[in-house]
DNA sequence: CTGAAAGCGCTTACAG
DNA sequence: CTGAAAGCGCTTACAG
């Protein structure tokens, strides 16, 4: 039903050759006839069926991306959707269609990754977290296919990355504390597989150390889900030990967690810095102070990256930092 | 590099037909060569190229679905990614896979399902909002194009759609505040032009009606965002007329804003509930009410329903209603 | 039960 | 500058 090549070429009186030629903006055509063509592709409402098209090409400019689903952290940030975005922006502009796949472990996510490769649905693929030891990202350097990351994986040599400077914004962070005043910092962190965790952690050590503060590892508490719930408990954790003057965490569902711990106490407001800036941490009991990882451009980059391999654009670094801003409230 | 139906069939010594419905687990096929042939394709480790599998059915078993994504609601709404892990799930139990594309206005939006379906990548399109007189609805009705909608269209006959009750979801809760002796409710509603807040509406006041209270209509207030700061201004101007006993929003971003605009004013806390569930909710000073929509359910059925429609199934009904549930704070 | 052949709708090396 | 032809990797009606 839908017109095809040929019935363009049989109406200009071309060859289907030709036509795609004109589609394909070949300089060798002339001018005369590639106007005509292209007049003729208006007319018909002529559209390229991008199924034939990838086969014959081999490529399909389709990229997939992996959601990673534990817990319904996927539910509660922003980050996701928001990394979504930024991939399709890019992606779109550059005329590439998104394929997405939630997965609940790791195992789940490495078998979308393998159905993606095997069907050749995919160009590339994208991976919105990078773990410890993680399987994907082996499983995807083995078979050289061509897939980014959202953040720095652990080898991360011949490997497309974007990520924040996480060391460095948890270090601002803490040293910002620290310029006010505060020396007892409650820490609640993450899982240690994430580098993201790890990283964070250490910009808090480090802080400290720098400004002669000792590590009282009382005060640090990790937990394994990115939930208020863990921040909560994370929270009496600390206060069962002693009272901090101040809390930073990796995550703002933490800080809303351990903000409503301390209510629950009828202790004083403790002030705390959380990371995401996930919007309603602003409509917390009192305002929350965030740090904006820029989620939308991590996952811009992520596509521009993958997308610039796929092109071969010779590129100068495998990989891109983004920004973050503290958002003082 | 990758092994083909031909690599396959020449290992088997038989023709790339054979193979072929050995795959489609033709019948006609004797066990033996099935087995064997079956072997082989597992030692190979062959899989079948979805692309040129594509091709010659005319038929690619991708869905695509459009996000909306107007204001930012889409980043504070878990409404829409628990939609899409609803259809995701369904999709993939069938094996189909999922595209999706944002658009930052109905134009945006109409002119990535035309891009969907002229490019013929996509099989069929799930929408995620159903809008007054709405473009893309409208489009793909006359286009006759397979799609499904979240939400219930103005024009429902011939399109598939799933939503809640939406009338029924808040006359249920108008009707439970009344029992608890509340009689002035203030309503905080959105968008015209979208049928779910419509029907909302309706169910407020259908509710006061059938329980002899009249209607107010200073104490409605619609506003065009979903955001917090739309529900600070609604609730600010309720309030600058009277203070209602109660408040209901059809958004719990509404809610949150108005249950600040109650504090800035030092006035004592009033009972709100909220539509979405919204994980924070249960984190605001008081605990807000909410009514759970099961987006993941709206979003697996809305595939369900598109994908019995493409593999024919019959079908009793066009459209499927989701049960919602007061969650009591 | 199996195979040869045509076809799905494009692209492109080759020839002219 | 343009066309005929082969090819991308499948499916399937037709014949046997």
């Amino acid at each position: 039903m839908c017109a095809t090549l040929k019935d363009v070429a049989k109406a200009a009186n071309v060859s289907t050759s030709t036509v795609s030629r004109v589609i394909a903006n070949n300089p060798k055509i002339s001018e005369e006839t590639k106007n005509r063509v292209t007049d003729i592709i208006k007319r018909m409402n002529y559209h390229p069926n991008a199924i034939a098209r990838s086969l014959a090409n081999k490529a399909t400019r389709i990229l997939g991306i992996i959601l990673p689903n534990e817990a319904d952290d996927l539910f509660k940030n922003p980050f996701f959707i928001q990394a979504m975005t930024g991939i399709s922006i890019y992606a779109q502009s550059r005329g590439y269609y998104i394929m997405y796949a939630f997965g609940k472990s790791e195992k789940e996510e490495l078998s979308h990754i393998k159905r993606y490769i095997s069907s050749r649905l995919t160009d590339g693929i994208i991976l919105l977290t990078a773990r410890h030891s993680d399987k994907c990202i082996q499983y995807l350097k083995e078979k050289e296919y061509p897939f980014a990351v959202i953040g720095r994986p652990e080898e991360p040599e011949g490997v497309l990355w974007v990520d924040n400077d996480n060391f460095q914004a948890m270090y601002t962070v803490v040293n910002f504390l620290i310029q006010k005043g505060h020396t007892a910092i409650g820490f609640i962190g993450g899982p240690q597989d994430m580098t993201m965790s790890r990283d964070r952690l250490k910009g808090y050590k480090e802080a400290l150390s720098t400004n002669g503060i000792s590590i009282d590892e009382k005060l640090i508490v990790q937990e394994n889900n990115f939930t208020e719930q863990c921040g909560y408990a994370a929270m009496n954790e600390i206060l069962d030990y002693k009272i901090p003057s101040a809390v930073v965490a990796i995550d703002d569902l933490f800080t809303f967690g351990a903000m409503k711990a301390v209510k629950d106490r009828g202790m004083d407001k403790i002030p705390m810095v959380g990371f995401n800036n996930i919007p309603l941490a602003a409509y917390q009991p009192i305002p929350i102070s965030s740090v904006d990882i820029n989620a939308e451009e991590l996952g811009y980059n992520a596509a521009r990256l993958l997308i610039e391999k796929l092109e071969n654009v010779k590129m100068v670094t495998n990989h891109y930092i983004v920004k973050t801003q503290l958002i003082k409230r």
